[in-house]
DNA sequence: CGTCCGCTTGACTCAGATCAAACTTGGTGG
DNA sequence: CCACCAAGTTTGATCTGAGTCAAGCGGACG
């Protein structure tokens, strides 16, 4: 970054300044379904919030996950309406704001701008990786290429949940990581 | 936009008119390889440039095929390394300019900045349903949600590298095709 | 104490990867 | 014109890994 400044501190200070809303979701609220007008951007202070969409035949798809420091519908911020709905995991609290609010604030703040490129470069980065990862066959291959990305295993409890972001059945992600229990 | 000029549009105008260098590639050159330091920006004019990267076990994967009016590397701007390599398909015309000049442009000009952040959001939706897509595990359900996207199959000569892009085996799809053929 | 939820494990089934062999198409040169 | 070659396509046979259904286990919590 041209002021060496990381992107993710300038948008946090934006929107923690600015004149947002705070809001609280609680585990399975939503913040909005998929097709709803886009109207407001989110950023993550606290807990888990899923982006999701389902398939034709109804299986729900994970295609993001926003942990504090993230921005939720990042991609829909010049969208009409959301392409996917986004689902509290657990207790959430963030800060929302209009989007009208927002992309006026890029047009006016070049560093903001900068900052808010970055972070989308980074998203795509991120999308076209677990892309990759998910055409890997294997369970094993996509668990391997996960922990590569993220260094930890999420504890005991979080499963079900890995195996629906390595888009893996539970029972198969549960025997394979069996199978590694058993040795190193 | 505010403008209500399409962010392609901008960004063309931008590429076309300012200090970038015109390059030629031929088929199966490269403009840069995976791991290589990013030191420029490409915008295709015609023919076809693919982003790989190889697997673990060298498996090539396609993360983007960027056509006529594409940047190249969109997600590698705010990056100090390439994440994947790009090679020609076929014949391709493009401009190249420094990463460090594109980048003083979009400070400079919000409303580049702006078509530049719409693109970006919008190579992320593409990502994320490309991800969408390899989690369906039918080559039909692959193929049908590929030609809800885009309109049009392929000519025969070209299965190859869309089954390269739905993520499973040519014969596979040439089955899957076989098919379709025999019915509607 | 009983219920719920996540985890574990077994048995079965099936779609697609892989290996293999033939066929089509287009181009090249004799 | 034909022999020949290369690349892409077609089709068959086999194998394998994961999905699915199903049954049982264990801790947390009212």
């Amino acid at each position: 970054m041209a002021a060496g400044v990381s992107p993710v501190t300038t948008i946090r200070a934006y929107f923690e300044s600015d004149s947002g809303t705070r809001r609280q979701l609680q585990d399975g609220e939503a913040l909005f379904h998929d097709g709803d007008p886009v109207r407001q951007m989110g950023f993550v202070l606290e807990g888990m919030v899923r982006l999701l969409r389902h398939t034709a035949g109804g299986v729900p798809v994970v295609l993001q996950a926003a942990g504090p420091g993230d921005v939720i519908a990042e991609a829909s911020a010049y969208s009409v309406n959301y392409h996917c709905g986004a689902i509290s995991h657990g207790q959430t609290r963030l800060i929302v704001q209009p989007v009208s609010v927002f992309r006026a604030a890029l047009l006016a703040d070049a560093a903001l701008a900068e900052a808010w490129a970055a972070q989308l470069a980074h998203a795509v980065q991120r999308a076209r990786t677990r892309a990759e990862l998910r055409t890997l066959r294997t369970v094993a291959g996509r668990l391997d290429a996960w922990l590569g990305e993220n260094r930890t295993l999420p504890d005991r409890g979080q499963w079900q949940a890995l195996a629906a972001e390595l888009g893996v059945s539970r029972e198969a992600l549960y025997r394979e990581l069996a199978v590694r229990r058993t040795r190193g």
